[in-house]
This record gives structure tokens, sequence and C-alpha cells, in this order.
DNA sequence: ATGGTCGCGAGGCGA
């Protein structure tokens, strides 16, 4: 069995203890990272050797930032969208790892957030930051089109800062309209599954409304106030291989200094 | 509720 995972841990060095303990109970084979907020200088490659794990990064001074973790090879690393040159912010990575005699590719995508204090007279939609989210998502797509055309085994994970469904806000009524739940966002949302992509945690779990990202501000973890933004793609075929797909939301996200997101992961039969 | 809490890095920004 293997075990692929997504966390976004807002800062890998505030976050050390934490993805240490939890990369030691979960055991996971390769592991998504967001939020690392360091640069590859700072980055504890040696801590995440001693744990059985090779990385790959791109990083970025105080934020954002991404990484590929894995107890196999990691090959062939994509850092930043490939048409998307321009980006001077660290937000995709990707790789292939062969196990099993498999190879699987892998991505780990950091959405930008797009909210944020708005001007007067301006609507969500006409603010700098969401545009260059939609922006981003419209480059995701393509690059992800592209990629569906080599009918790989491909899990594309990350926080995507969008919640699809009301099932996935704790408070659809409230949250319409706003970051994470506004209409343009989903739509760009839908585009990337509509290339083909199941998300692996829906597709084994109906109508279950669990969360993975719980605001530090107002308790919303206490009063369980979250929404669902973090996912894994899969490609077709890696679908046909997903035995289990779930959320870590027990044990992770109540430790001390947790971080405000908590893993996701599937697991695959992978048979040579 | 235009609040609230983190992380970075040393004041304000981003989430």
């Amino acid at each position: 069995m293997t075990k692929i995972a997504s966390f976004n841990v807002n800062s890998i060095n505030a976050r050390l203890p934490n993805l240490l303990a939890w990369l030691k109970n979960s055991s996971p084979d390769v592991v998504l990272l967001q939020e690392l907020k360091c640069q590859e200088e700072k980055f504890p490659f040696d801590q995440l050797l001693d744990a059985g794990y090779n990385s790959a990064i791109l990083g970025q001074k105080s934020y954002n930032g991404v990484a590929i973790l894995s107890k196999f090879k990691i090959e062939d690393v994509v850092k930043g969208l490939p048409n998307f040159p321009e980006d001077e912010q660290a937000r995709y990575i990707e790789a292939l790892i062969s196990i099993n005699d498999k190879v699987i590719r892998v991505a780990s995508i950091y959405v930008p957030n797009g909210g944020g204090d708005l001007n007067d007279c301006q609507t969500l939609e006409e603010s700098t930051k969401f545009q260059y989210k939609i922006n981003f998502f419209e480059k995701l797509k393509e690059h992800l089109a592209n990629l569906l055309k080599y009918d790989e085994i491909q899990i594309f994970g990350g926080d995507f800062n969008v919640a699809i469904d009301e099932i996935d806000c704790f408070d659809a009524k409230s949250s319409q309209g706003k970051i994470l739940f506004h209409d343009s966002e989903r739509k760009k949302m839908r585009e990337l599954l509509n290339l083909g992509y199941f998300d692996s945690f829906r597709e084994f779990n109906g109508g279950q409304q669990t969360f993975s990202w719980w605001d530090y501000r107002g308790n919303a973890w206490q009063y369980n106030k979250g929404f669902r933004i973090d996912y894994l793609l899969a490609s077709p075929l890696a679908g046909d291989l997903i035995i289990n797909a779930n959320i870590d939301s027990q044990g992770v996200r109540d430790q001390e200094k947790a971080s405000d997101h908590c893993p996701v992961y599937v697991e695959l039969l992978l048979r040579a």
C-alpha cells in the first residue's frame, strides 16, 4: 500500500516538531507540502532525511514555498508552472517518483488565497489579489490539461484555497460570495476537475462533511468552523488505483503549535 | 462583527 499526502504546514521551520511527529505516526510515502515560508538554504533537509525522506523544494523568503517529500527517489523536478514563468511566487513543484516499478507524477500546489482588505468601491472580483488567483487557476488548468494527455498515474495535491461545494463549508450561506467560496473561484476549481481529475476525498466519502482548514482566529477549531480547501486530484489512471482517501482531521490540528491546516491523504494499491 | 490569531522578522503584510 502506498500513501500520498498533502499538508499546508504554515512555515516548515515553525512546524518541524509537529511535522516529524505526524510523519512518524502516519508514515506517508510521499508528502506534498505548502507554505514553507523559507528559502531553500533554510529548509530542514537533514532532519527530514534522518526521518527517511528525500526533499525537492521551491522556496521563497517569508511567503509561499512548496516541496515534495518522498521515501523514494525524486526525479525530473519541475519548479514553477512552465506556462507561467513570470510568476515570482513559489507555488508549484512537480516531479516523477517510481514506486514498485510504477511511475507516479506528483505536484504540490499552493493556489493564491486572493483575499485580504479591499479598497473602497472595490469588489472581490476587482481586487488585484483575486485576479491573480483567477489567473493562477487559468495557468494551472492549461498545464494540467497538457499533463492529462500523457495518460499517467498523477496525483496533484495542495491548498487550492477554494471550497468546492456547500458541504465543504461550515456555513455555506454566510460564506457565499466571500473568499474561499466565491462563485468565480469555485468555477475555476470545477474547471480543473472537469479536465478529468477526481476529487479523491469526495469520491470515497460521499456526503461526509470533513474540513481541512480552520482559521486561527475566533476559536474556529473549537467551534468546528472550517472549510475543506486542501485536495488531492487524481488522474483517471490514478483513480483506478486509489483504495482510500481521507483527512487527518483529528490528532494534528489540535496539537500544540499546530498549522491552521491538517493533512489530507490517499492510499493506492500499486502492483508491478 | 472591517474583529480575531498566527508566522515572518523586526513594522506591517499575508493568510
